[in-house]
DNA sequence: ACACAACCTGACCAATCGGTCAAGAAAATT
DNA sequence: AATTTTCTTGACCGATTGGTCAGGTTGTGT
């Protein structure tokens, strides 16, 4: 069953621990910024004493560089829906609710990727320069696309992306003011549910996307 | 003319050097973090020797503190178009109005917050449970009072809220994504007047608010 | 003019942190 | 079984940082 030239047991323990490495960085990254994570309290959260990090990862900037870059990955296939939706409000709703998700299930790489961006994003500028601008300015074009259709009211595409990004992350970024503010109790099903559909309301609605009734 | 007990040259110039230091630091903070941010380059920043700093604020938490709740303040004065504006559409578009014209004129501080709210809200929790949670519901009661009378459609207020915060605050937060999108160049005039009437439009439309065009 | 309080600051210290290293343990290869 | 390679880890080090303090300067009230 097994073509693929099966991975030696040590290079399948190897890609283990650096997931278990990653995971407890992602969360400490994410909880305490570059600065306030400490190598000790990453180890210490992976379960694995502090000399054995510098194994896999020579420094604390490489583990936070792959960090980042993992979300960033996850954070670009989230609209793939742009492509292959047959329509714009089918298009945004899917990629509203993608974004969603990912707040919801990463909400670690989303503080990452929020507090790097802040911070002036010093260690992945080339990737917005590059990578993102790119990206965007697909997006933008395939937005375009839509109005001039008639799919979708004039509105600047540039603005309605931020806003999409804007409003998606914020449950992940801010997801600790929103439990406060939810008598100290995380959105359960039905609130991300409620939070969905308010979005996706309230967008679709408000760039004439008709046919999301 | 000066009737009040005009203050004595030392309160003066307290005030002035309180107030340096406090911009510094806001900027500081923002732009590295807490733990990133070190007293040696606030005061840089301030043009005043570190042990200075120290003088007016005993602790590097207690000048934090200071920064994050002058933020707040501001942050809570931007809705009092809640009370006063006519109708939903003008209170709503006056109050993100306010908030994207501090998103623009305060970005710093708007990052502080972020990052604090991120790390959990350490410094702010109480601020959060009593002032914010007190704010919100009373917002809340004002929209579900544009929604009986039939103003605007029955959205989920809290989501709503949650929108306009995201949004508003991501012009702010992600400036720097924003700026390299921008073909590296910072919103000109122009573009924050764009964004604005995107932004309003969008939601106006969004939530029914038929006043708006 | 004098005395007292407020303010300023260079030098210093203890604690913390990223990273190193040597000495071994475990696994793969021959 | 021997040998080589990969992996593990406690102990250690230099650099940085928040905070202190003693001694001096400036402003204020009498």
């Amino acid at each position: 069953m097994a073509h693929a030239p099966r991975p030696s047991k040590r290079t399948e323990t190897r890609q283990e621990i650096e997931r278990l490495i990653l995971s407890a960085a992602e969360k400490v990254f994410a909880n305490a910024g570059f600065k306030g994570a400490t190598m000790q309290l990453i180890a210490d959260a992976a379960g694995l004493p502090k000399a054995n990090l510098h194994y896999y990862f020579t420094t604390k900037e490489d583990l936070y560089r792959r960090v980042v870059q993992d979300i960033f990955e996850i954070w670009l296939h989230a609209a793939d829906s742009f492509d292959t939706a047959p329509d714009a409000a089918t298009a945004i709703g899917a990629y509203i609710d993608a974004k969603m998700e990912i707040s919801r299930r990463h909400p670690d790489g989303s503080k990452v990727w929020a507090t790097e961006v802040m911070h002036g994003a010093p260690v992945i500028q080339d990737y917005l320069e590059s990578t993102l601008r790119d990206w965007t300015d697909g997006r933008i074009k395939v937005i375009r696309n839509w109005i001039d259709t008639g799919q979708i009211a004039p509105i600047d595409p540039r603005h309605l992306l931020y806003m999409v990004w804007a409003t998606t992350q914020h449950y992940a970024d801010f997801g600790h003011q929103i439990e406060t503010l939810n008598a100290g109790q995380p959105l359960s099903d039905a609130d991300w549910h409620t939070a969905k559909a308010a979005i996706k309301s309230i967008i679709l609605r408000g760039i004439g996307a008709a046919g999301s009734a």
